[in-house]
DNA sequence: TAGATTGTTAATCGATTAACAATC
DNA sequence: TAGATTGTTAATCGATTAACAATC
């Protein structure tokens, strides 16, 4: 039963981005189809919960056969929205800042580092991995110029929110930031927040308490 | 209803985990109690869901006044069990083991970095926010004797894997990883994976879903 | 064909939430 | 006391899973 893309459940889309990066790993392996069963082996995701999902996507899989891997990489990057190559900006060149504008596959996962942006004179004009650091009063005519709708904003932790304010203002819709607090956005943008010390707190509750997940 | 530590669902002690970090911040600001409904407007939790986390941890809130915010601090951190101090190490020491090192609020949260590891001469030497880093050689004899469990692997992704399994073999617990891939670990052994891309994938999937959450 | 594996069903399991009596 | 807010209930909502007919 194929649901509009809006209608798959939230943990659905969560684990479609696992199996994605998990498929295109097979697909430089030179594998191509993969079971349930081995997926799930691969990801620790229960074959029959994998199945389930892929049902949302659509039918996709041949029985006594399995999934074609390229057929399942195209379908679930349509579903996700990355099927075209997402622009973006990063905000903030410190250690995380640096250690995104590094990162070697974002090609293949969809995205390119369009811009990155520091306040801090002494990094402007650094090009770092072929992309030149600018200087932050040129963001906003950047991203206009650029149609840029997502800023991954790795900036210090006081200075987030007002930073958000500013890019929503000049017409940034989506936001991926590594502040450890919550984020503001008004109606129309989107933002995603990761704080990096959440999950090893949940890592010390699962050992204390001995849960494998 | 007190249930044992272990009964409280995984995705209470997620919350938990945010509700104590926006806790923290308010006992700086000489905030003292805090109803479920000023909790839920920090932290974008519904009240009746505040206090159903809350109340698998025991009965710490007075009807028309709230919660005694350093009596929930001291009763979620116990739960979480971080209520003592967290000895950790970081391996591998590039831009996002730095980043780590430098992060200001370790001991707010509970944590202390006890050593940091490269395999890069280097970088070995180098003190970064008071902490040395050593050479790789160091680590099995140091989290010996200095009763480390958890290490927080910063390393290359093409090495984590036998990263783990060098430490688990070494004794080490409890695993924090940032690589981008499925990490197998020994029984006995837990591990936390984050991959600092998937979430700006979901993100792309709600801008072009309009899902605000 | 025989073996393998899908997609779907329906039962089970678990999480969320509105409502409200209890109570500070 | 009157107002505010808790802790808990029970209904609702949503996700997981074993099982299996369908089918490549």
């Amino acid at each position: 039963m194929k649901r509009k893309p809006s209608e798959v459940p939230h943990i659905s889309i969560e684990r479609l981005i696992l199996y994605r990066r998990c498929l295109l790993k097979l697909s430089c392996s030179e594998v191509f189809h993969v079971s349930s069963a081995v997926l799930g082996r691969i990801t620790n995701v229960k074959p029959a919960n994998i199945r389930k999902d892929l049902s949302y996507v659509g039918e996709y899989g041949k029985p006594g056969y399995g999934y074609e891997i390229d057929k399942l990489l195209a379908v679930i990057e349509k579903i996700i929205g990355i099927n075209k190559l997402q622009r973006v900006i990063v905000v903030g060149v410190g250690n995380i800042g640096e250690a995104l504008l590094c990162y070697q596959d974002w090609a293949a996962r969809g995205f390119e580092i369009a811009g990155a942006f520091d306040k801090d004179r002494r990094k402007m004009g650094r090009v770092i991995n072929g992309i030149e650091v600018r200087g932050d009063s040129e963001v906003l005519p950047f991203v206009k110029k650029e149609g840029i709708e997502i800023a991954i904003l790795a900036t210090p932790t006081e200075i987030t929110q007002s930073k958000v304010n500013e890019l929503a203002h000049g017409g940034m819709r989506g936001f991926y930031v590594f502040s450890p607090i919550v984020i503001d956005v008004p109606g129309g943008c989107y933002v995603e927040n990761i704080d990096m010390i959440s999950p090893l707190e949940f890592l010390v509750y699962r050992l204390k308490n001995k849960i494998s997940k």
